[in-house]
Formats: structure tokens, C-alpha cells, sequence
DNA sequence: GTCTATATTGGGATAGAC
DNA sequence: GTCTATCCCAATATAGAC
């Protein structure tokens, strides 16, 4: 049972399905696994969402649209690039810890179906303060803040792998780290305490 | 038909069905697509590997093995870490490079099953070189080379996370990047020539 | 709307001829 | 070793009673 009689029985279905596809994948999920999780019957899968393909679809959307927050990529809209680069890490350390499942799932998925990721970008507004940022980044150079040769998409794209792969790599690096005598769980708060710093030291001029 | 026929059939199964399974994955991929691959019969599979569990534990064996090269992480055994950096991301970038379908097939089916990366640490030799990196950068911020802020398993993460992202993160980026007319493939050229700066900017004193 | 029973198909696996 | 034919179960999907 994924919850309390309250919900309705789509919104529990819904919860299950989430559940279920974040785990096994669209390929692995089970709609009979899907309904035992959900307390009820198969066939009442069917009747709300059609197919499992109606069905993913429909969870892919909701999950994304949670994990993701309202944007793509959320950047403060006041502040230097260094404030801007600690609200950011701060922001998106947040939702990775709410929405661990999720990054594995939603790279895998899109990997199988790049259509999917078409679809969500239209309904997710384009990220605007993304712009900003770089014209500003670009700004700060030319007042010699940043180092010059730093790209301000790179940088971008390094703060998220920075950002994620913690996340993405959790079944490798938890295996890996006791190897060298370290806990993951441990290593995750102060990876989240330092990534800011990290970035900071290597742009600042 | 994956290949010549100078091959022998077992080893056009192995090719057919690494492209199948590192394209699809366990749970989505097909016996007949992989016969079909092989150009051979389907209960030729079963002939020579018995079950797809089977097979595809073989399979994810070999192809591991290809893409990690001879350890888990290649590190130099001589020169400063500066030069160890700049060299770990060659050789890192050439693997990821030759093997682009890899890492997230990896990543997926460890989650799925995390004993298979137990069965793989077994196999390949554990990494002498790590400690040694990790004694050797303490000795070299003692001689203030190095920022006495960085704790170096971090910084061995970030350097992995920095160089792998890009390639798990194909399917999204592409599509993201086009939202602010960045080329996907020019933008792997140009991040393969600079995060070795960046991490070593990051951490200089 | 929700259940039980059943249809249908997809796909892994085996039998047996050659 | 390689094929054709077939088995069989698992999993999606539907029919129909209540």
C-alpha cells in the first residue's frame, strides 16, 4: 500500500507508479507490481491510464516536474556570479536529496527515449536567468573578478556534473569507497559542504 | 550481422549481444534482436550461453572490462599531482571516447543489480595508485603546492564526475544546449581541452 | 468503479531433426 | 553446431459480472 485511504485512487496509483518506474525503469516495471504497491487491482490500472506507455508517460511528466523544481536550471536572479554559484549548489543539493531515485531513471530514460525529454522541455519554462547569467559572467570578466579563460557554459555544465554525479554514481561509489576506507553517506554532506568552494576557487581571479 | 564471417559464432554473439545490451539494457533488451544482430538463430543463444542471465553477465563482464582499461582509475605512478591530473584526463577522456554507450549502461544496470559490481571489483586489480595519489597530495600541501582545503578523495570524485558527466548526460545536454545555440559534439572537443585547468586551477595555491 | 476471469501476445527456453 | 518447430510462462490487456 503506498498510502493512507484517503487519496483517490488515481493519485494512489500514481505514487505507486512513480515508486515503481523509478526503480525498475519503464523496460523492468511490472504492472502487476504497480498494482500490489498501489492496493489494488491490475485491471483498475487499465481502466485510469489505458497502457503502460499512458502510464509512464503521465509519471515521467509528474516526477520530472518535481525533481526539476520550476526550471531547468535555477540561478538566482540578484547577486554576483560567486553568490549566484553558492545559491545554486545550495538549490540543487536540495532537490537531489529529496529526488535521489531520480537522476539514474530519468538519464536511462531519456537515453531509451529521447522524445521525452522533448516533450517536458516544452512544458518546462526555458530558463531566462541562464542568459543572464552568461552575460554577466561575461561582464565580471571583463572587470577582472573571473578568470579570463573560463567559459561561463562550461562552467555551468561543471557546477550540475559536480552537482549530480554523486547521485548518479551512488551503487559504484559506495562499492568503491570502502575500498579506501570511506563512507558514503559520510562523503555526500561534505561533498555538499565543499562543491560551492571548489568552483569558486577555480574561476576566481 | 555484426561482423565477418571470419569470426566465430561465439564471438559474433559476444559483439551483437554487447550492442544490443549496452544499447537497450538488461530488462529492455531482445534475444531475437541480439540472434537477429548475430545473424544466427535464436536457440543458437541459448546453445552457447544457455539463459540471457548468463549472457548478459558474460557480456557486462567484457565490456567493463573494455572500458575501465586496466584499472578502475589510472593514475600515473610518477610526477607531481598536477601532472597526474592532466594525464588521468587523457586517458580517462580517450576510454569515454571509444566507449560513449558505456556509462550509462553501466550506471543503470549496477543500480539494478549492485552484485555485479561486486563481481567486477573481484576481477579487476585494485588500484595501488590511489593511495599513493591520495599520500602523496597531503606531502605536497604540507609543501603548500597544493590549497590546504581540498581533501583529495574529493577531489579524485570531481575529477570523475568533471569528465563522465558529458557522456551520461548526452541525451539531455543535446537537447538543452540547443535552447542556447551550443553544439553538443563541438562542446565535448572544447570540455576535454579544459577541465584539466579547471581542476587545477581550482586547487593551486 | 472495482472486482474475477480470461484472452492474447511476447519472449525466453527446449526438443528433436539434420 | 545449427536449424525448425514448439513449448510455456509471464505480462499486458480486455470482457463482463457486480
Amino acid at each position: 500500500m503506498v498510502n493512507e485511504e484517503e487519496l483517490n485512487v488515481e493519485q494512489r496509483i500514481i505514487e505507486a507508479a512513480a515508486d515503481v518506474f523509478e526503480e525498475k525503469g519503464f523496460a523492468g516495471a511490472r504492472m502487476q507490481q504497480i498494482a500490489d504497491h498501489a492496493g489494488i487491482n491490475k485491471s483498475l490500472l487499465h481502466y485510469y491510464f489505458r497502457s503502460k506507455e499512458l502510464l509512464f508517460e503521465k509519471i515521467f511528466m509528474i516526477v520530472a516536474k518535481r525533481a526539476f523544481g520550476k526550471s531547468v536550471l535555477t540561478l538566482e536572479k540578484e547577486g554576483t556570479v560567486f553568490e549566484k554559484i553558492e545559491k545554486f549548489f545550495e538549490i540543487h543539493q536540495d532537490l537531489l536529496w529529496k529526488n535521489r531515485n531520480f537522476p539514474i531513471f530519468f538519464i536511462n530514460e531519456v537515453n531509451q527515449n529521447p522524445e521525452l525529454i522533448r516533450k517536458l522541455l516544452e512544458k518546462i519554462e526555458p530558463s531566462e536567468q541562464l542568459k543572464n547569467f552568461i552575460v554577466q559572467f561575461e561582464e565580471e570578466k571583463k572587470a577582472g573578478l573571473v578568470r579570463k579563460d573560463v567559459d561561463p557554459v562550461h562552467l555551468l555544465i561543471n557546477m550540475i556534473s559536480l552537482s549530480i554525479f554523486p547521485y548518479l554514481g551512488k551503487p559504484i561509489l559506495k562499492e568503491v569507497m570502502v575500498t579506501v576506507d570511506v563512507n558514503y553517506e559520510e562523503f555526500l554532506v561534505k561533498h555538499r559542504a565543499s562543491i560551492a568552494q571548489f568552483v569558486i576557487n577555480s574561476i576566481k581571479n
